[in-house]
DNA sequence: GTAGAACCTGACATTGATGTCAAGTTCAAG
DNA sequence: CTTGAACTTGACATCAATGTCAGGTTCTAC
């Protein structure tokens, strides 16, 4: 398919594609033209690779992450280094805290939303 | 207590709350030649507002919050006005899509991370 | 009163993904 | 062919919190 299609799909922004594709995240064939031109397993990708950048994640840590994970890219999976696997142990604690500091400014907003709403509170 | 102290207890940088200050998210009273003096609760808003800065939302939107929050600074919490709410419905919202787009984040990692513990596998 | 730590303001830099625009090329349908 | 939509590369802008540095002032302990 080509980067409208996708980037329709998946919600991602065809510039935000294309950086994607610079940072060797997501590689594309190209048409005789030169147009790029993703498999259907690409959407998967695309979506795994937002949530690991919403995770915090860096272009780059993503990068020598996705060889090694389980994916629809048919590819065999690599193992990764004793230093990625360090990295990401560190990256998971990282999410471990933020995920806790969300969940309280989630009960936070929860609290004022429904203050406003009990006017009688 | 002095801003160093603050910044000790609560591992944010003297940068960080001299701009907190600015964006009229954190009072201080002054000692008669001009440094910072924090009441003890300080220490608890401090770390609320770097929940709330991990959970996405930018300081303009904290300093509305800020003061409809129950909190340990005794002052009275005003009510949300109803524009307010809206924008914090919408805020609860990203942040549910942000906690679980972290919550698959880190089950990628896991796998990554346990695929390299075992090597037989 | 003095030394040194701690603090002050102000300015400028950084970061990194993404937005935006320009000028040109390719694609697909008629 | 032609036309307009979709695509290409490249460059520059943006955002917002935080880092950093300079030059000066205040505080505290002796």
């Amino acid at each position: 398919m080509r980067i409208g299609e996708l980037a329709r799909r998946t919600g991602v922004s065809e510039r935000s594609l294309r950086y994607y594709e610079q940072q060797r995240l997501l590689a594309a064939d190209r048409t005789a033209g030169g147009h790029r031109d993703y498999p259907e397993h690409a959407v998967d990708r695309v979506i795994r690779i937002q949530e690991l950048f919403a995770a915090g994640l860096h272009s780059r840590t993503i990068a020598r992450l996705l060889p090694c994970m389980r994916d629809a890219d048919g590819g065999p999976s690599e193992v990764a280094t004793p230093q990625l696997v360090t990295d990401l142990v560190a990256e998971r604690e990282r999410i471990d805290r933020m995920i806790t500091e969300l969940t309280r400014s989630r009960e936070v907003l929860d609290e004022v939303i429904e203050a406003a709403r009990t006017p009688g509170d």
